[in-house]
DNA sequence: ATGGCGTACACCGTACGA
């Protein structure tokens, strides 16, 4: 059973670079994140027609996120984090069914946090505060859980391209990394990290300074699987193949594979 | 060096991302 994540950076832009992907990659299960899109311009017959249920929670301009399943969307479909307010669209979730049964599928896009002491880090930091908790009652609600997306947090220095240079910049402070391992905390585990990875593995590249040709790039998009699913976890990737397109998202896809046993 | 590039919206510049 594969499930993966990807920031698009704007569907109405990147969907053949989707549809593309999907058709040589055909995984269970996908989210999406930074549709920037309205619920009534999203491509549902597109992705319908390439063979996938589809959830959505989007707005216009910004944000935006998408749960694809190759079987149907179970019930109790999530959109936001439940009890906290919250204007921009960040988060969809819904249980899957695949080979391996059924898995809870959280998709989010962690706010980005603009600079350490903003409001917008603020906003960021009260974000994860109301994600911890609801991923505490989601988790004992459904053991088999898998969160994905754009995090927007590099856990750990090997996760950026120059640590030195990003130290205590946004994606990389104490403070975010902290939250980070409380997610772990909770009884999740980062899947890419549970194999040997090529050193120097990034999901984004900045699309300035040649960043890309130049492999500078960070970690910040994540697969997190349950201690229940984590026996069953049996690859995950990094796909920099689409960061290659013309006029590509600023961000790679992630697959994880989970196997039978 | 707060630049660089890309997207959206609006209107030919500004906000935002990471």
């Amino acid at each position: 059973m594969k499930l993966a994540t990807w920031n698009v950076n704007s569907l109405a832009v990147r969907l053949p670079q989707l549809l593309d992907w999907l058709a040589a990659h055909p995984v269970d299960a996908m989210v999406l994140q930074e549709t920037k899109l309205s619920d009534d311009k999203f491509p549902q017959a597109e992705i319908e027609a390439a063979g996938y249920h589809v959830a959505f929670h989007g707005q216009k301009t910004y944000n935006g996120v998408a749960l694809l399943s190759r079987g149907t969307l179970a019930e109790r479909l999530v959109k936001n984090i439940p009890n906290h307010d919250d204007d921009q669209a960040r988060l969809i979730a819904g249980t899957v069914t695949g080979p391996l049964g059924a898995v809870r599928v959280i998709g989010a896009y962690f706010p980005n946090g603009q600079a350490p002491g903003s409001e917008k880090f603020a906003y960021k930091m009260a974000w994860l505060d109301a994600l911890q908790g609801w991923l505490r009652e989601e988790l004992a609600a459904h053991p088999r859980l898998v969160l994905m997306g754009d995090f927007n947090i590099a856990p750990e220095d090997r996760d950026v391209h120059d640590p030195v240079a990003w130290a205590g910049q946004i994606h990389c402070t104490d403070e975010e990394r902290a939250h980070f391992r409380a997610l772990l905390a909770l009884g999740l585990h980062d899947a890419f990290r549970l194999f040997e990875q090529p050193p120097r593995s990034w999901s984004w590249w900045d699309y300035r300074n040649l960043a890309f040709r130049k492999n500078q790039g960070l970690r910040i998009d994540h697969i997190l699987v349950s201690d229940a699913l984590k026996p069953h976890v049996a690859a995950c990737t990094i796909d920099k193949l689409p960061r290659k397109n013309e006029r590509p998202s600023d961000h790679a896809p992630v697959v994880v594979e989970l196997a039978d046993r």
